[in-house]
DNA sequence: GCCACCGGTGGC
DNA sequence: GCCACCGGTGGC
């Protein structure tokens, strides 16, 4: 009743219990829009917390999604993440759209919105696409071949668009993580609970605030796709 | 040309 | 039958 807007509802994954601290630190120098209360105040209401999420106050510490029976990621689509953006790396939102109109008006399509770029996913498999390319699945690319695993590609592809809605860096590469060459150890040390949970170590040496928020990034991607690191 | 939206398919 | 995903089209 109160709502005005009751087709969009942009919700924030930051529940997660404990994992990857919810609002990252903008260490990057990146403009990432600040949650301004102001901003999207259109109704203090559900903001924060998606109405769904049945049980997940469950998780103290454990894991994050761990969803040891079945891996999902070996067909094709269908039934990946059933109601938990616990997946999302953090700073992500997810948006729900409403259908308005046609035989299907009342369905919700779930979008992604990347937190620096801005740039929206449809679907879970598009996010870890991005996640490790740094680019979305061109369709008429020819030839993707490419030698190994390594997500070297600097962009460069004419999927640049920064003059339509959102600006976006310049060139932003996939992520400060090389995963091929991953350090030898990393520390992960328990920091305050009202700051980064997590801080890696190298060595004896602290990580980058910035780095070590891809390699949370990165983190989730592996785990996700690989349940069993 | 790009983006947003809807339709339809297909695995659980 | 439900739900997530992707394709395609229309609008801007």
């Amino acid at each position: 009743m109160s709502i005005s807007t009751p087709s969009d509802h942009v919700t924030q994954p930051g529940s997660i219990p404990g994992d990857f601290p919810p609002d990252p630190l903008l260490s990057t120098g990146s403009f990432i829009s600040s949650p301004t209360p102001a901003a999207d105040g259109a109704l203090g209401s559900s903001a924060t917390q998606p109405p769904v999420q049945g049980g997940s106050e469950a998780i103290g510490m454990s894991d994050q999604v761990n969803p040891s029976p079945a891996n999902s990621e070996s067909k094709s689509r269908k039934r990946s993440a059933p109601l938990d953006n616990s997946w999302l790396p953090p700073g992500w939102r997810v948006e729900d759209k409403v259908r308005a109109s046609g035989a299907t008006a009342g369905s919700v399509d779930k979008y992604y919105l990347e937190p620096i770029t801005g740039r929206k996913f449809r679907s879970r498999t598009e996010v870890l696409y991005y996640l490790e390319h740094g680019t979305t699945p061109k369709k008429g690319s020819k030839k993707a071949k490419n030698t190994g695993s390594s997500s070297d590609h600097l962009e460069g592809k004419g999927r640049n668009k920064s003059s339509r809605k959102v600006k976006e860096t310049p060139a932003l590469p996939p992520l400060n993580f090389d995963f091929e060459n991953p350090p030898e150890e990393v520390s992960w040390c328990m920091g305050n609970a009202g700051e980064e949970a997590w801080t890696p170590f190298v060595g004896e040496g602290k990580v980058q605030d910035s780095v070590r928020r891809d390699w949370c990034t990165a983190f989730t991607v592996i785990t996700t796709k690989n349940p069993s690191r």
